[in-house]
DNA sequence: ATGAAAGCGCTAACAA
DNA sequence: TTGTTAGCGCTTTCAT
């Protein structure tokens, strides 16, 4: 990376003439025409970037707290809204000044981006995969980690209770005299995501819930044709337990395209990971075992704030409560 | 903030030696635990956080480029996803190395992030409100900027053509038969958006479409009311404009409990800014004139890429085409 | 086991 | 009109 002294030096002027040139100052400092063109043309031909660490020291620009959060820019992106809804909610309340900096990352690949831990405070990690968690486990930190929705014997961790979260949509089933499920999901990108499945299939068989198993991509088109062949099976499933609100949504619009009524035909409990407008205001609202992100959005901030000060030390785990919200897709609102 | 300096003073030891110790580097230079302890303790005294600029400085890391996104926190903070993945995808295929920052920001109030400019090469602004332009107006800027869907005589600027966004839904209604519009919008926090509804409401004025305007929150729950409303008419009108896809979704599940068939009774058009398969995957799936949101972040970063060169100057904009999608609510699809 | 000093790239005060 | 210099906070050699 050329620096500004190679451009004066090429320009044939001092550091400070460079500067005062680039920084768009010429007119105030009365510097002719000819000596601007002299540096424009060297910072061109250098394809001249100013270093910004270099200005903010300098400038002392009051550095606040620097939180790199490292979101996978897959299907998964869309959730990152509500997590940083919640980020920045907790982050204007927390007393400090923070600036929240986003790290789009791709599966698997979080071990390319070592770069980033050098210039954070603290870092959260969202939607490690099991690649990425091996390498976190590994590698050494230079700044204090907090995982959101992993566990991990070595970090602190913000996590839900991924049994009940399989387990409660089971007991309702159950509990509404349905004798027949159907489970659309995705493929466990990890561990916890079979242990909501697990657990949904052990309390069903407890009870003696027939369960038939659909696997598709995480997206509403995915829950689209797993919809699709859940329409097809014969006799129809009474109830449906989706892994995800866009597996619903789409499932939803198979449903209704084959006039199948939801809750009279078929009752449809959802994880709620998506936006609440999306689970309230699908033609049908979704029942859904409710995933705090917001809230565990906050609960990474604080666990972030604790490393720093030394008030907790890793591991250490936050699980925060899950909630069944009622709404039409299954249950007795009209 | 403090320094390390204050720490190594507060302790007695040299700035080295609390630089070292902070880093977790006493094992291998052999610092006895006595002097690690005064480090840590002085260290917390003051709520030490390392300059992460200054470490970044003297690390060399790699400096990418860095591009400071500037989005508006309320409620539009779920489009975000859409303009994202553009970026990335273009930061990708650029062939230089970009790093992304994503600055929220509250509606009036960039004016207050004048401190983010410094850190970044090149910002893309996204969501000003008339406030935010009156401030970027009369701001002198350390770094290029380019504006994303306003209009400037200052500034770089990626549009969409908002006259047509408004005409060409009127145009299809028309062309279709019908006789008696309504017309569903959010305020007009922008001029674009004014010009949408006005181009709307002329290109029917034209051609005899009566219309019916309903302001309401730009979000599906506003969506739902003013669905509701609309549904209380006498007599129903028989098209629907919606100048956002979730006032498209609140509308399409009020007409769907009042058992009002679309595109049978009542058919709609909206302004696509919402997610694909947002609009795929609704029940009835939405026709939308659509809003190139992707490649309108692609071309916000090779225009901040040209203006970093020197390839272009401002001002300079660039107006990227929009296309109906005819899906069901508006069509002769099944 | 600890400290002194240099230098990362930049800009502003001051000198010439 | 331009150049010299100091210093932002940090880490790392090299001395001690």
């Amino acid at each position: 990376m050329p620096t500004i002294k190679e451009i004066a030096s090429i320009a044939g002027v001092s550091p400070s003439t460079a500067s005062i040139v680039l920084n768009g100052k010429s007119v105030e400092r009365k510097i002719p025409k000819v000596t601007q063109d002299k540096v424009f043309e060297a910072a061109h031909k250098l394809d001249y970037h100013p270093n910004v660490s270099a200005r903010r020291l300098r400038a002392q620009s009051g550095e606040s707290l620097v939180i790199a959060v490292f979101w996978a820019s897959d299907f998964r992106a869309p959730m990152m809204v509500r997590f940083l809804r919640g980020l920045q909610e907790a982050a204007l309340t927390c007393g400090k000044k923070c600036e929240i900096m986003i790290h789009p990352y791709e599966n698997d690949k979080l071990r390319n981006l070592t770069q980033a831990f050098e210039i954070c405070h603290v870092a959260i990690i969202c939607n490690a995969s099991e690649d990425d968690m091996r390498f976190l486990e590994s590698y050494t930190f230079p700044v204090p980690i907090v995982l959101y929705n992993r566990s991990s014997q070595k970090f602190c961790t913000v996590n839900v209770n991924d049994s009940l979260l399989g387990e409660i949509p089971a007991k309702i089933f159950v509990k509404r005299h349905h004798k027949n499920a159907a489970v659309l999901n995705s493929e466990a990108i990890f561990p916890g995501m079979q242990i909501r499945i697990d657990s949904f299939l052990s309390e069903a068989k407890k009870s003696g819930l027939s369960v038939r198993q659909f696997y598709r991509e995480n997206s509403m088109e995915g829950g689209y044709h797993g919809g699709e062949e859940i329409c097809r099976m014969n006799p129809l499933p009474d109830c449906l337990f989706c892994t995800s609100d866009f597996l619903a949504i789409g499932a939803l619009r198979a449903l209704f395209q084959r006039k199948i009524s939801v809750p009279g035909q078929m009752e449809i409990i959802s994880i709620g990971n998506g936006d609440r407008e999306l689970e309230e205001y699908a033609c049908v609202s979704l029942s859904v075992v409710h995933l705090p992100m917001e809230k565990m959005a906050a609960a990474c901030l604080k666990l972030a704030l604790d490393l720093l000060t030394g008030r907790v030390s890793p591991p250490c785990s936050i699980e925060l409560p899950i909630m069944y919200r009622e709404r039409e897709s299954c249950g007795d609102l009209q």
